[in-house]
DNA sequence: ACCTTTAAATTGTATATACAACTATTGTCC
DNA sequence: GGACAATAGTTGTATATACAATTTAAAGGT
């Protein structure tokens, strides 16, 4: 009897072969989760240090500003600093605008950064094996130009 | 007045300056979401049509397997297949083992598939030119090696 | 055959993410 | 200076993700 699975058209096998997001999202996940595990003892996750580092080298930050060199969405940062600011490791000032505020880094949140720095050099070493240099180079390039916003966000 | 805000560590700024995973993650929204708006029209998110061509590719595939080709957590996949299955793209069946079941794509799933190629390939070309031809090439290598299970799972 | 161990999936809980809608504030133009 | 447009954040809702705990089923040893 054969089999009634439609076997899939040529065009559906293009896309399992040569789909860009499905291998960076693949790859995302297993980098991050190798972060993730890495700094788990110390209570943080790997999106939280990168909110942390972020607002720890801008200074005063506005949120938009780390939205910005993030490329994150204004609503997600607004529930990942609310969740760092019970936290303790996130305070919030208000600014001259009275529309937005002034995020910094608390010294809990920077101690905390400091403790888990050996924990991402860990994370950081297989990482970069994962990828191998051509790979972070890429990376680097690609990351830069899209803080430039060469990625047109067509509103 | 000095501002009393304390400027990063030399080790911060390295992580701001050279974190694998903050510039993965970033690069990942950014085609993540331009696989997500260019898909939009035929409600399916990219990760949602990642599935379908999986379980296409695979014919009768069993949760597990999909989980390995996308390197996917087992209850993540267990929530993405039941909002599918409500959306009438995947039906389960059992298999020979009781404790598994068979995924298998449903024609609605597959002629939407098929419907959504075009939206497919309009990101997928602005995905390449941001990656460009090296990026590309680096991402292919890295995720099958991946696959492969290069990376070890210290489960 | 029964008990224990192993394996596969689901469910509980939490974070991360984005879009749409809303709120509040600023700026502009007459 | 008041109406209106633009801007910054927050809130409502939904998907995506993972870890831990639980359930269910198969395998193995005696």
């Amino acid at each position: 009897m054969t089999r009634k699975t439609e076997s899939p058209s040529i065009q559906v096998r293009q896309i399992a072969e040569e789909c860009i997001a499905v291998r960076l999202r693949l790859l995302t996940r297993a980098v991050t989760r190798l972060y993730n595990r890495a700094l788990r003892p110390h209570g943080l996750t790997v999106s939280q240090m990168n909110i942390l580092v972020a607002a720890s080298c801008l200074g005063q930050a506005r949120p938009q500003d780390i939205c910005r060199v993030l490329h994150l969405e204004k609503s997600t940062l607004s529930r990942d600093v609310e969740r760092m600011r019970i936290q303790g490791w996130l305070k919030k000032s208000s600014g001259e605008d009275g529309r937005t505020s002034l995020i910094h880094v608390t010294p809990a949140g920077g101690r905390l950064l400091e403790k888990a720095i050996p924990a991402w050099r860990e994370a950081q070493q297989r990482a970069k094996a994962l990828l191998g240099e051509p790979g972070c180079a890429v990376l680097d390039r690609t990351a830069t130009a899209l803080r430039r916003g060469d990625l047109r966000e067509t509103g």
